[in-house]
DNA sequence: TCGTACAGTGTACGACGTACGGTGTACGAA
DNA sequence: TTCGTACACCGTACGTCGTACACTGTACGA
């Protein structure tokens, strides 16, 4: 199946399945996977759009290559530093590039099968943790602890309608107090004015539950 | 707006905003979001397909509402016990609605603006912390930290390809470990060995990974 | 010179969301 | 009894979607 004899051509004419899928990124980060359809996808490439199924057997294997294209984004634990730190980094880089791609996300919960850079990654943060002292066992419980606290910080983060802090002070009196009658939502009133008061960084918060669970972590893991 | 008169009508005739979002519901619970469209919710109903118009202003008012009935199914923070306990409760019956229809988490990051059932709960969870002693601060903190595990678990769990145990091993050895082979991917093998050995409970592995959360909050508490 | 594989296309079909302009019925007022 | 109005609902039509299918031109090996 490999090893296809390629004509010789200008470097970038012509389509190619790289080509295909990073046009598509760029297209579903400009405007949601909501904009992204192959007759577009195919006009921003200068082709008709029966040329694209030349490259992708149909709209869902190219959802499936977008992602993975995603995945690689993703920095791997670095190995020369301990296993906190190595965490950190890949968790705070999967953060950012899921930032970067947000649809990204939503598209993850319909993908069944992972692809070769999402399993390599996954390949590096288990031998990262298994070299820090856990277990077999503990490494998956930390595993899906991890993926499912950066997940899910990603999912809230991408529905936030604000990307600034001003928009937020904006955003929260605006809209969103006119809402919450404080008889009914005293406690989100509460917290909704403390936050317009302090500010609000989401990478701050990010870190402030990541360091929580690597924290937890550290005791069950048998150091060496 | 409100206060609209009702003529009277046989109790379960005709449609009603009400009728329409759970028959949605059902519809896409049993085939996914991609699966629901206004004509085949409109003939499930009965119906033609633009009466459903007179009931929601758009496809998107539609989902809107979805998730919020979905998240009026969530369990509230017991009042009468400890926090741990009650967030415990809440957790485990946000996993169970969300493993329930599966198409709501990956609709969050789309919609940006909560319901009014998304927040009643936001108000019961924060009066839980803060009655446990947290600050306003340490309340959102533990907000975003418990949300963002329960999303992320969900939706790992929402995309995993297998439901029972048995499957699980099935597919594991079918479909997983052939492609992973064992001198790139020592780790992954290993604990997909390791899996099918012991077997693997889902739920199991939610209650860890929000214990070791819960565990690690306790101290950050002011107790009164 | 010719057959074959590659790379790309045009047309057409059924489904989608929904704008627009209806229709019948029930009710309050006259 | 009549009639205007508001409600609940619907048929048609438009533009867009994914993609099956049949097609074309070009480059190369034989």
């Amino acid at each position: 199946m490999s090893g296809k004899k390629k004509r010789q051509v200008a470097p970038d004419a012509g389509l190619s399945k790289q080509r295909v899928v990073m046009e598509a990124i760029r297209i579903a980060d400009r405007e949601g996977v909501h904009g992204l359809s192959m007759r577009r996808l195919a006009g921003a490439l200068g082709a008709g759009a029966m040329s694209l199924y030349y490259y992708v057997a149909n709209k869902e294997e190219l959802l499936d290559a977008m992602i993975d294209i995603v995945f690689e984004e993703i920095e791997l634990p670095p190995a020369e530093t301990d296993w906190q730190s190595a965490m950190r980094r890949r968790a705070a880089s999967t953060r950012q590039v899921l930032a970067r791609h947000p649809w990204a996300i939503s598209l993850m919960e319909s993908r069944t099968s992972p692809g070769p850079a999402n399993l390599r990654h996954r390949e590096a943060v288990t031998a990262c943790l298994r070299g820090a002292g856990f277990s077999v066992l503990m490494a998956t419980h930390a595993n899906w602890l991890l993926d499912s606290y950066v997940y899910g910080f990603a999912l809230q983060e991408a529905s936030l309608p604000f990307d600034t802090a001003d928009e937020l002070a904006n955003m929260t009196e605006d809209v969103y107090l006119p809402q919450l009658p404080p008889d009914e939502f005293p406690y989100l009133n509460e917290s909704a004015a403390a936050l317009v008061a302090a500010g609000y960084d989401p990478a701050e918060e990010f870190i402030f539950g990541l360091g929580l669970i690597l924290g937890a972590l550290e005791p069950l893991r048998a150091s060496a």
